[in-house]
DNA sequence: AAAGTACTTTCCATACTGGAAAGTGGTTGT
DNA sequence: ACAACCACTTTCCAGTATGGAAAGTACTTT
């Protein structure tokens, strides 16, 4: 019944969001798509990692560094959850937000 | 483009969502609905009110003193504007986040 | 050897939150 | 009249979180 806080905050939000669209992105990748700092990102992917949202897989391309996310199966159901949750404290509204399977677009989005 | 800071600290985004659904609330509704502390909403409730969003109005109930919360066109607007930009945001999930109309209920909502 | 890449960590200063408690202005009870 | 209550509002406080800047790490490239 509550918005977990851990992916509420905006920045973490959008991680989660994007990720959530993704198999796997590469840390340049997130860090430019959501115009964040190196240490944001860093700190932010952190703190999802110790959440047990995301994976960090740390390899190589060539013979540069690289580092890429991804959601767990567990940060997706909190992802999931959440964002049942915002329909729930949003819906009283009368703006009746709803989630539908992909590639079914309902009548009438704004 | 970004998330109303306002709107998004959890408290005033059930405060507004509340308000969004109803004409005009009391504050003990509110309060108590929301599960907050009269503390916490006098001082959230003064926030949207700085903010434009919501205004508030007080009265009497027989001898009573009693306040009411109502969202302005603006505080309405802003939230519009910050639910757009939410499902904006979680969209590129695939869970395919959107708004209809009132009654009309999209196929196979989660 | 110097510079660069790809992050990570530390430092810092600034918010923002909520709970507790005290305060305000008026009303009810004895 | 005086204490107690109601409906909030404000103040006090203390803990948490954020982001930017800058320094650090561990290579690799020039």
């Amino acid at each position: 019944m509550e918005l977990d806080p851990v992916i509420h905050a905006p920045t973490r939000l959008q991680i989660v969001s994007l990720l959530a669209a993704a198999e796997e992105a590469e840390f340049a990748f997130v860090r430019d798509t959501l115009g964040v700092s190196d240490s944001v990102l860093s700190k932010q992917g952190s703190a999802l990692e110790n959440a047990g949202y995301v994976h960090v897989r740390k390899g190589y391309v060539g013979k540069r560094p690289k580092t890429w996310f991804k959601l767990t199966d567990r940060g997706r159901a909190a992802f999931t959850a959440y964002v049942a949750n915002l329909q729930r404290i949003v819906s009283p509204s009368g703006l009746n937000v709803v989630q539908e399977e992909r590639g079914q677009p309902a009548g009438r989005p704004l």
